[in-house]
DNA sequence: GGGACGGATGTAAACGATTGCATCACTGCT
DNA sequence: AGCAGTGATGCAATCGTTTACATCCGTCCC
């Protein structure tokens, strides 16, 4: 039913080997040719069998991606960017979700992508040895995301520059008694962002001479609620801080609603920086540390590109800057403290 | 290098047809023979040729979703729907984003997707008769989100009675001049939501006796800046609305922000109610229309894999609840205005 | 004891491209 | 005239499965 190539080049009055070189551009075509043969295809509206085509050239025209969660802004943001690439350059997106650790671990024992993708995109996901090994034993490029893996390309920002900076920040609006909300996860596999911005929060404020205090550092998952909670527990310390610097947007998010909802207002009572630049930082005029999210996905699938067009290099890794972007959640540190408390209020006040 | 069917069948000490026949779980294959293919598939570890299989088969285990936006928190929940669906199928997921006028033409022109996918979803996308012609052709199941196509399976929320309830709402509160900022984007392709929500908003206007008034009716592209402009020219109206009906939260986002630049108050001064319940709607305590989001993905992947198992019926349509969320930004009306200014201020009040 | 039956297995024909190699017809030189 | 070189084209092997059909063999029952 549906024409296949040997239609076409019946139609054209070739053979299919000309069929195929015409079609897809290739030299040693005459000019008349390539028309008749367009023309063939054309008027049987055929287009060709990736099956088969990818069964007789090894190619699959495809890209593997996988990541953690597909309904997160910062994935959302990355896959638009790794789309608008791939797509310039006719390559399929074949997305591959590896939400719980369930999944991630079937995914690396059957390798459900071997064989389906010419490339592929790691986004955030924490590798073993072992499943780096798997990745690589499937013979196309790889390139990942946040870190930095031999043999494969990579893309990340300076999680310690950039929490170093927000971190700094705050000291020099002269705050002491800095908090951190850290969304350690207590996902079996160990995410590499948290860590190394936690390492980096602690390493500037020793630098600056202040003795990290443990309990200054409230954990929960990553998440709104989570980062809400965090900052109740920071609040109720004996003497809490005066500052807080948040992992991701999503835990200021939760940490500016328990400010409000305690009566409290940053960064009047409390200064907040997060981390990431979310879009709805701006709305909610949060201090953070900007990362040009889509752009890193636009990187990635740039690799790839380079390595399927391929002169068998060594793949790179790029460092994509951050930047502070001061908005209105910090502030200098106040002298006198426990501010006047407020009764609890909503976004816009009464 | 990479085994083939038949090294395990050597191994084995089978055919091949045995192989294929033991590995796909078919029956009339003894369970001694199994056991032994089974065992040399894992030592060579072996994996089946997706392009071979689909080539002999017909069959992609692979389904399509094409949608106009992937960095979009709408959309990122529906993905995350389909994905933890097919996933359990072990359906792959190939994604499409008809981003841009240009590449939706060229998506319906050279139907890239043919041949590839066993199933194809369409989110919220305009399709005309020729396009919707183009996908039947595929030959496979297609499903749609946001409209009712025959002959295709479909889910959708009722946007008339949602935005009805909306306004309803409003005038329930002792609104009578009730604005709309409708997102009517330029973009050449028609969508739908914008306009069932609008005429419901029309609609429900004239059954309470009011006359809808233009000049109520702001438009804008979708997106928080949009909304925030809107919003803005609503207010700079001669007589303008104590209540406002934003087409999705995004544009309410930007709405809420207008108003605290300019120093007014939700619902003090003006009530604002959006649709989505997005998840920052919370944050903001945006009162809204709400829909299931990541359901609706949950239904439309479910569709799919419903026809592929496929009794060849009629694919049905179905039709998901909206809810009031009534949160913090829409009040009574007051009766003395305009309430007293206040001057600009962020997030958390001075 | 022999035919019918049924489950296990093998044979081989698709599926629909890509591509290395051979062929062919010119062209331009010597 | 003969030959090398070149660009266009065709031939046919190949990729790795699935699956309709044939075969084989043991069982059961009359």
């Amino acid at each position: 039913m549906r024409a296949s190539i040997t239609d076409v080049a019946g139609r054209a009055g070739v053979s299919t080997a000309t069929v195929s070189r015409a079609l897809r551009g290739l030299p040693h075509v005459s000019e008349a040719t390539r028309e008749r043969v367009l023309r063939a295809a054309e008027e049987l509206s055929y287009s060709v069998s990736p099956h088969a085509a990818g069964l007789a050239s090894g190619r699959t025209g495809t890209v593997g991606v996988v990541l953690p969660f597909v309904n997160r802004w910062f994935y959302g943001q990355v896959l638009a960017g790794i789309d608008a690439v791939l797509r310039a350059h006719d390559l399929d997106l074949l997305l591959h979700n590896l939400g719980d650790a369930r999944v991630h671990r079937r995914f690396f024992t059957r390798m459900p992508l071997r064989r389906r993708v010419d490339g592929l995109i790691v986004l955030n996901l924490p590798l073993s040895a072992p499943e780096t090994e798997a990745l690589a034993s499937m013979g196309v490029p790889v390139t990942v995301l946040g870190s930095r893996i031999p043999g494969f390309g990579g893309v990340c920002i300076d999680n310690r520059a950039g929490a170093a900076t927000a971190v700094r920040h705050l000291i020099n609006l002269g705050h002491r008694r800095i908090g951190m909300i850290t969304g350690a996860p207590d996902d079996p596999r160990g995410f590499a962002t948290p860590i190394a911005r936690r390492e980096a929060y602690r390493a500037t404020l020793t630098e600056a001479g202040i003795v990290p205090d443990s309990e200054l550092e409230a954990r929960g998952h990553a998440g709104i609620e989570e980062g809400a909670a965090a900052m109740a527990r920071l609040l109720s310390l004996p003497d809490p801080p005066t500052a807080v610097f948040a992992e991701s947007d999503q835990m200021a998010f939760g940490a500016l609603r328990t400010l409000r909802r305690m009566g409290l207002r940053a960064p009047a009572d409390v200064s907040v920086i997060g981390f990431d630049d979310h879009e709805t930082s701006e709305l909610l005029d949060l201090t953070t540390i900007g990362q040009p999210v889509a752009r890193q996905g636009e990187l990635l699938a740039r690799q790839i590109i380079g390595a399927l067009a391929g002169r068998g290099e060594e793949p790179g890794h790029t460092v994509v800057p951050t930047r502070l972007v001061i908005r209105g959640t910090t502030g200098p540190v106040r002298t006198a403290r426990p501010s006047s408390r407020r009764p609890p209020e909503a976004l816009t006040p009464p």
